[in-house]
DNA sequence: TAAATAGTTCAAAATAATTTGAACTATTTT
DNA sequence: AAAATAGTTCAAATTATTTTGAACTATTTA
């Protein structure tokens, strides 16, 4: 309901964070799922080494794209649907 | 109506392409004209050289968001909006 | 308390994307 | 036919992104 209009960088940072395959993997991993799930899951899922994981969820979360809360010392994250409907979804409402 | 599932390649080339802030302009100034237009004439109004024109154009080209046409010297651009809604719009379902 | 686990940070290395200018093709104008 | 125009191609230079491993913090388990 609320009129949504997007910066060129705020969407730049979208689009970038969406633009890599184990990114787009892991926004598949986590949809599929629909539930909050810790990094470490997702990065064995991914076959990808933790630091590795760990630079991909910085960019996710700076983009947006998910939410992430610690619990002892885990992380757990999952996709913030509303930032891909603005930029997706309503991608020509909010151009 | 028709299922479209995309590929992660697909997908990563799509986003790269709308992840770049003279692209996005671009696709803000196809999308305000909603008509074609020659790349002659969006360049001058990005104010870019023609070299950087033709790489971005052929970006968007190849990831299949604009269509385009040569008609004697001059080319014409202009949104292919079904490539957008495939993506963007549909992107739950063709995730 | 020592060891293990989950994740972050940092800097260096590797890879990828973008910009630039010169040379080019094709078409149109003079 | 020469000059101008629209756009492409190429390679080099620049800039941005991603990967890697080591060192680190914080928490939990043995």
């Amino acid at each position: 309901m609320t009129k949504q209009v997007h910066t060129t960088e705020e969407s730049t940072k979208v689009f970038k964070a969406l633009a890599d395959p184990i990114r787009l993997e892991i926004i598949r991993y986590l949809n599929k799922l629909d539930h909050e799930v810790s990094c470490g899951e997702v990065g064995q899922a991914m076959a990808i080494s933790k630091t590795s994981g760990s630079y991909h969820f910085k960019i996710l979360q700076e983009a947006g794209l998910i939410t992430a809360h610690k619990v002892a010392r885990e992380k757990y994250v999952a996709l913030d649907r509303s930032t891909f409907d603005q930029y997706l979804t309503h991608f020509w409402q909010n151009l």
